[in-house]
RNA sequence: UCCCCGAUAGCUCAAUGGUAGAGCGAGCGGCUGUUAACCGCUAGGUUCCAGGUUCGAGCCCUGGUCGGGGAGCCA
């Protein structure tokens, strides 16, 4: 996370210096900014001349002489004054200054328009209308930044989601999006205190890989070969596929993968290429975390990932964030406590550092986000076998479009029914059949589950997917061959429960998903600020 | 990738096969403190693209592009 200080250098120390004290402000700050508690003066750096907006409204007092700058939301003119409202997105309000004709610059007036940037300097004093404890009576007003009112997209009125993606290089500038910024940093937060507080150490797992079986979906394939000078193989979207990655379904011993399918013979020498074999995005850190797990103890990764498939739904991204702890010692019951107390400490660290911003997901996103929340963080999540979870769905008497049967994934409107119908709360599903999931889970004893679990939410569905791992050598090159998959190209992974092999446990979180359940949001391409999906990478 | 729906003013949407409309936004004017201000006036269009049917297509047909919802894959 950037750590992002109300304080900062100003003067001739130019660029770099500025960066650099914010960065030692965060690191001594510690829990950096917390919107509404923008602080003047931080651990001795020199005053900001301009104060945030948060600031001032939180802490403004009557007879404060301030600078605020920010871009302009709304003008309204009266007679012989207007009043502008400038936001910064520091916090969801904006601030009003009131410019009289007295005001210096009274005559860019015209240019204050919806979009425009202005520096105000002025008196803070108690407003006389309703909606707002202070203002700024501004003495002088400076335009830095005129917008065009002809062709400033943004107006004051709302904007469909849709019309908004496709300016996505403005859409932080409106209320929504500056308030999913806000929640989204706060989540980051939440999501490296949980686990730093906890002693987990923070593992960089590479974006770039060259492990064919990183697996749990088809990958983007990095490569510096000159494509242009290759014969076209048609490829189209995605046609790798491997086993593995948390949640992931299993490579099925009789079905092989697409690649082998190919009856096209390769023609392209990778040892020509960058790595000197081929490399992908990865799709998981999951195998770099159980490395660092089984050697320096809790750990978690937290980065980019990629999934090449080619969906088109509200809940996917071919670029996401994904959380992945991993955990020596943990078995699947302390894996599922962890992963419970992990979305509750987000969704409570949210609400209390975001309020205003949460009210406003409530007032004009989705009705029931607070109630959602607090249902979430109130109660205890269900634990439920799969084998449990098939009985609740074939005596429900609901009519589904799939048909329930064990041994088979349940559809997304098997999971919705649970979590939003007949329990109204987090669901934990574990002790999946084992033909469903993948080669690392840990077979149980009844040689038809394996230690797999999935935490369904409300709306959202899987947000988390986990499981404890198979620390057994030899059941674990079983369930390989089980799979179809060749031990010999997991030497590696082997080699961690050949030397030293411990129970442990891991689950990977979907940080976008998080944010759809906790603000509301219909869609999770308005929850990244630039979203990556087929035919999508504009901005 | 599959199924369904859609694309008209800057935005959100109307328009029986027969003159292309509204609200908001924008511009101008008015208003003694506004709050998505309010009141009046004005401007604003290659009806997604390419074909086709028809005397005549925003509307019907074919193909494409893009977008939305659902499904699959999954986080």
């Amino acid at each position: 996370m950037t750590p992002c200080s109300g304080g900062r250098k100003i003067g001739p120390s130019g660029r770099a210096g500025r960066f650099a004290e914010a960065v030692r402000i965060g690191y001594a700050g510690g829990t950096g900014a917390v919107p509404g508690r923008v602080e003047g003066v931080v651990d001795g750096a020199v005053m900001l001349t301009h104060r945030k907006v948060a600031d001032i409204l939180k802490n403004g007092q009557p007879g404060q002489t301030v600078e605020v700058k920010g871009w302009v939301r709304t003008r309204r003119d009266k007679p012989t004054f207007s009043f502008v409202e400038i936001n910064d997105g520091s916090c969801m309000a904006n601030v009003q200054a009131i410019v009289e004709s007295t005001t210096n610059g009274y005559e860019l007036l015209k240019e204050v328009t919806t979009g425009s940037s202005v520096a105000i300097f002025g008196t803070l004093k108690e407003s006389e209308g309703k909606g707002q404890r202070i203002e700024v009576l501004a003495t002088s007003l400076k335009v830095l930044g005129t917008a065009d009112a002809h062709t400033f997209p943004l107006q004051k009125k709302g904007h469909s989601m849709e019309f908004l993606r496709s300016i996505a290089h403005l859409r932080p500038r409106t209320n929504t999006f500056g308030a999913m910024t806000r929640v989204r940093n706060a989540v980051c937060w939440s999501i490296h205190n949980f686990f730093q507080t906890r002693g987990f150490l923070y593992i960089n797992s590479p974006i770039i890989t060259t492990s064919d079986c990183e697996g749990a979906g088809e990958m983007f394939q990095v490569t510096t070969l000159d494509l242009e000078g290759l014969e076209s193989r048609d490829k189209g979207l995605g046609t790798e596929k491997a086993a593995g990655g948390d949640g992931g379904a299993s490579t099925s011993p009789s079905v092989p993968s697409p690649s082998t399918l190919d009856p096209r013979p390769s023609s392209i020498d990778y040892s020509h290429d960058f790595f000197g074999k081929k490399a992908s995005l990865t799709v998981s850190g999951q195998l770099e975390a159980e490395i660092f797990a089984t050697s320096v103890g809790d750990c978690y990764t937290f980065g980019p990932t990629f999934r090449a498939e080619n969906s088109n739904t509200t809940r996917h991204l071919a670029e996401f964030w994904m959380v992945e702890p991993e955990m020596p010692f943990y078995e699947l019951e302390d894996n599922m406590r962890l992963a419970e107390e992990f979305i509750k400490t987000i969704i409570r660290d949210v609400l209390e550092r975001c309020p205003d911003d949460m009210q406003f997901f409530n007032d004009r996103i989705e009705k029931t986000v607070l109630e959602t929340c607090r249902n979430i963080t109130d109660h205890e999540f269900i634990r439920l076998p799969y084998t449990e979870a098939i009985d609740i769905l074939v005596k429900s008497g609901k009519k589904f479009e799939y048909p329930i049967e064990w041994g088979k994934d349940l559809q997304s409107e098997h999971e919705r029914f649970l979590t939003e119908e007949h329990f109204k709360q987090p669901v934990i599903l574990f002790d999946y059949p084992r033909q469903i999931k993948s080669f690392y889970m840990r077979c149980n004893e009844d040689g038809k589950t394996v230690r797999a679990m999935d935490v369904l939410v409300p709306r959202v569905g899987e947000i988390i997917g986990g499981s404890q791992r198979e620390e057994r050598y030899d059941v674990l090159v079983d369930r390989m061959k089980e799979c179809g998959l060749n031990p010999e190209d997991y030497w590696w992974y082997l080699d961690l429960r050949k030397y030293g092999t411990v129970p442990h446990s891991g689950f990977g979180l979907g940080l976008e998903r998080t944010i759809l359940l906790i603000t509301g949001m219909a869609n999770i391409r308005d929850c990244i600020p630039f979203p990556r999906t087929p035919k999508n990478a504009e901005f």
